[in-house]
DNA sequence: GCTAGTGTACTGTACGTTCGGTCTAAGATT
DNA sequence: AATCTTAGACCGAACGTACAGTACACTAGC
């Protein structure tokens, strides 16, 4: 599967343009294969290409994010290793979320059960970190939600001010703020 | 200006498929005009349209939102009229933010600068009350940036779990949280 | 000689945009 | 009062372009 080899490519374009912008002209030039070699690797074409990369990230969480946060250790390294982990595939506030991107585009529809998925075991793993140190339900289920709202308006602020700093500010301050 | 008439369309069409998603064949459905005539009201052609709405929401938080912050009265009861008046145009977590569709869509560098004088204008104005109140200038722009992420970051999330409740619960809780 | 990968040239479609014009209604002219 | 003029709202059809996707012959490495 030499599909992977594109990935990391791929999800620049689609998060710099965009579902709709990411044309395949773009993808052509940037991933410097022609469009009949795209379609070799990709026979089912754009769709195919945003499904493959939004696998990777996937297994990305799984692997980096939900396996630390369902493992052993202190809550607050927990978050603390979740939160190294995000500030790395979002380059410090560099790069938007392309969950939101195929939220936000006319791809909408195609991929929205598959980033619900995502979102989903995502705020459950840190539900059930918050459950392991003894936090009600509701209340762990509250700041789950608070932490995703944290990450996620953070990259939009950054993205709309042109300023990582404030997804550094956020990064750096959640662990402490999740655990008081 | 006869333009004004066709923004709540608008409005709706560019928050439910984007700038690229929403075609000038979907618009002329949905406002009943003809291509041509969609011409006749905007010479610009898309870029006109956008622009459009986004001045009216512009208009609208500036008449609504920072007015009501840079007036008098207490934080707490200014930020539950911001909170109450982004709820309405948010319609309750069902529809997601123009400005951050825009920032993630083809048409980012047309709009940045608009989108990014909008958030950085709100973020002032809650600026001025945590001022006004006695916090220091860290501290306010801080909590102001915060507002503005968990507002951002539930919209996001709404969207992405297809759950308002998400939306209505930070709404609710704001006005308290800033004023604690 | 087989196969994965590639380049070129092409297809049909859908896009934003423009053209040329009609219709209506209100004012002005006779 | 009847006619002419004008301007704005409107629209069907078409334009050129750029899109996603395909056909097919070719090549390099096994």
């Amino acid at each position: 599967m030499s599909k992977a080899k594109y990935i990391p490519c791929l999800l620049s374009l689609f998060r710099q343009h965009g579902y709709d912008g990411a044309t395949l002209a773009k993808i052509s030039e940037a991933t410097g294969l022609g469009k009949a070699s795209l379609y070799h690797h990709f026979p089912n074409g754009k769709d195919e290409m945003v499904n493959t990369v939004l696998t990777s990230l996937q297994v990305f969480m799984e692997e980096q994010i939900l396996a630390t946060l369902a493992g052993e250790g202190e809550p607050l390294t927990k978050f603390e290793r979740m939160c190294d982990r995000l500030n790395y595939v979002y380059e410090n506030g560099d790069q938007p979320c392309l969950f939101a991107i195929l939220l936000m585009g006319s791809a909408r529809d195609t991929f929205h059960d598959q980033v619900k998925r995502i979102f989903q075991a995502w705020i459950d793993a840190m539900v059930g970190v918050f459950q392991n140190a003894g936090l009600d339900q509701e209340l762990a289920k509250r700041r789950a939600e608070d932490a995703a709202i944290a990450i996620q308006g953070a990259l939009i602020l950054t993205q709309g001010l042109n300023d990582p700093r404030i997804f550094q500010r956020v990064i750096n301050e959640l662990p402490q703020k999740l655990c008081s």
